[in-house]
DNA sequence: TCTGGGGTCCTAGGACCC
DNA sequence: TCTGGGGTCCTAGGACCC
């Protein structure tokens, strides 16, 4: 705990959603979806608009169809979202030395450190110059918290939202935690706070109230006994710049479960290369083999094997993933499968022990990079891709409307961004994922609002625009048209696109 | 149209060691 | 011929967060 409330926590508004209509004017003011658009995609973020109709993250996208049926819904550009990310975080790191991201759009700041705030006063014009300086630099906005310790913060920044500032005083804590419900502390979620209410503990008050020894013996040891400390408002977790990867790992869910062995097994060694080639990426190598899976009935194992040198060995990973998979009954199904390795060592090393296995046991590690590549940029991530080949599509497309072909938005223009739920058409190799930029030669810069049919439709607008720009339809393979990278959101800005010349957006 | 993907931390039991 | 007490490592599962 300090003194003085030099501790902040920025949250950005609705991060993903907000890019979105930053990027795109036809957007502006209404109800925005991003997440999986496929079978079992779930929401990422709602824009405000879109959480006026109930939408929330992790919402099952099926129900947030209902819930909004005419909201845009588009896929994550996450290497968009990064580059706006970094532009953030660079901002930040002009306020002190100690910055802690805990995702792409939010981070602690010591403010103590930096040496720039010593009082409520400069503390305030810190956090609202910060505001200033992101807006100005993205055209988003975020919502700043400052107080004296992580948690309060935290809270506080949420209170701000969207677009605000909120400080508490340091002293001020305890009164201002007592009313509020047990949820509202960080680490007490839905199981938790459940536990909780079944012993008659509601509130902070109630928290503080039952004591720690009754705490720990409801949670346990660890958890009760933090938790006390929390409600009584007390939170000295320093801001740690940076901490250490412990595990790396990726993972994919099946549109439709797999049934056959072969395909399983499969996808368990395309999912230990890629995991390999993220793992190396950043500079890593790891001693304990982890596999998931996910069964048709959502029940979730894991077998893991623990080697004894670290590896980045992409044979090394596949097998043991191999050897693993051995030890699963995958009938009835198998709904996701997942890679992961941990016990990593922080640097890469050569491991003895791990080649000359590899190579006693087949030709050394050829193929070893080839997923490597996966990763980059494109963003298109999300479970898209996955079902890819066998599996059914769902439904047939209902091709993109284009009800609003033309002209500026009315009130009440409903902004359809559909494709057959979870496909993006394809032609030649190219995906028109709705969202996603594209390149017209003659129109110019656009971006997919959906596709399907064969038909691939695009709406030609750029960040800087005030008005909603045009729709057109395209044959899927129509040559004139090419995927894109992004454009700044404001003139001379960032845009994701490594090497890309920025496009000054028209009208600036 | 029920439930993503990438992480972190904690618990608990058994093996193993001194 | 009924019991030890830690500490550490490994494995599996679960809660939580964004």
């Amino acid at each position: 705990m300090r003194a003085a409330p030099t501790i902040l926590h920025l949250d950005m508004d609705a991060f993903f959603a907000a890019a979105e209509q930053a990027s795109k004017p036809s957007l502006r003011g209404k109800p925005v979806v991003v997440g999986g658009l496929g079978p079992r995609g779930v929401v990422a973020t709602a824009s405000y608009e879109a959480r006026r109709f109930g939408v929330h993250s992790a919402m099952p996208m099926g129900q947030a169809r209902r819930l909004a049926p005419n909201a845009a819904y588009l896929v994550p550009r996450f290497a968009f979202y990064r580059a706006i990310s970094g532009q953030v975080m660079e901002l930040l790191g002009r306020l002190s030395p100690l910055v802690e991201p805990l995702s792409l759009d939010e981070a602690f700041v010591d403010l103590e450190a930096g040496g720039l705030a010593e009082d409520s006063a400069g503390a305030r014009a810190v956090g609202e110059r910060l505001r200033a300086e992101i807006l100005a630099t993205t055209g988003l906005t975020g919502s700043v918290g400052l107080a004296g310790s992580k948690m309060l913060a935290k809270i506080a920044s949420e209170e701000a939202k969207p677009d605000g500032l909120v400080l508490y005083e340091p002293g001020t804590e305890r009164a201002l935690l007592a009313p509020r419900s047990v949820r509202i502390i960080p680490g007490v979620g839905p199981a938790t706070g459940d536990h909780l209410r079944r012993a008659g503990i509601t509130t902070v008050a109630d928290l503080v109230e039952a004591g720690e020894d009754e705490l720990v013996r409801i949670l346990g040891r660890s958890h009760g006994a933090s938790l006390f400390r929390m409600a009584l408002g007390h939170d000295d977790r320093p801001v740690v710049a940076e901490r250490d990867a412990k595990s790396v790992s990726v993972e994919d869910t099946f549109d439709i479960d797999l049934h056959d062995r072969l395909r399983i097994r499969l996808e368990v060694e395309r999912l230990a290369e890629r995991c390999v080639a993220r793992l190396r990426g950043s500079g890593h190598s790891g001693r304990t083999i982890v596999l998931k899976v996910r069964r048709y009935d959502f029940s979730t194992l894991t077998r893991s094997e623990t080697l004894r040198g670290p590896t980045d060995d992409p044979l090394v990973v596949r097998e043991a993933a191999e050897r693993l998979l051995e030890l699963v009954d995958t009938t009835g199904g198998v709904r996701l499968l997942g890679v992961g390795v941990s016990g990593l060592a922080d640097y890469t090393q050569e491991d003895l022990f791990a080649q000359a296995e590899a190579e006693a046991g087949a030709g050394v590690g050829a193929g070893a990079e080839a997923g490597a590549e996966a990763e980059a940029g494109v963003g298109v991530g999300a479970g898209a891709g996955v079902g890819a080949g066998t599996d059914a599509r769902a439904g047939a497309g209902r091709g993109t409307v284009g009800g609003a072909a033309a002209g500026p938005a009315g009130a009440g223009e409903a902004v359809e961004v559909v494709a057959a739920p979870g496909t993006a058409a394809e032609a030649g190799g190219r995906r028109w994922a709705p969202g996603h930029d594209v390149r017209h030669v003659v129109l110019g810069a656009g971006w997919v609002q959906g596709s399907g049919l064969g038909r691939v439709t695009v709406r030609f607008e750029e960040p800087g625009s005030t008005v909603p720009g045009r729709v057109r339809t395209f044959a899927v393979d129509d040559p004139e048209l090419e995927p894109s990278d992004p454009l700044p959101l404001v003139p001379g800005g960032v845009t994701g696109a490594e090497g890309a010349a920025p496009v000054t957006p028209s009208g600036g």
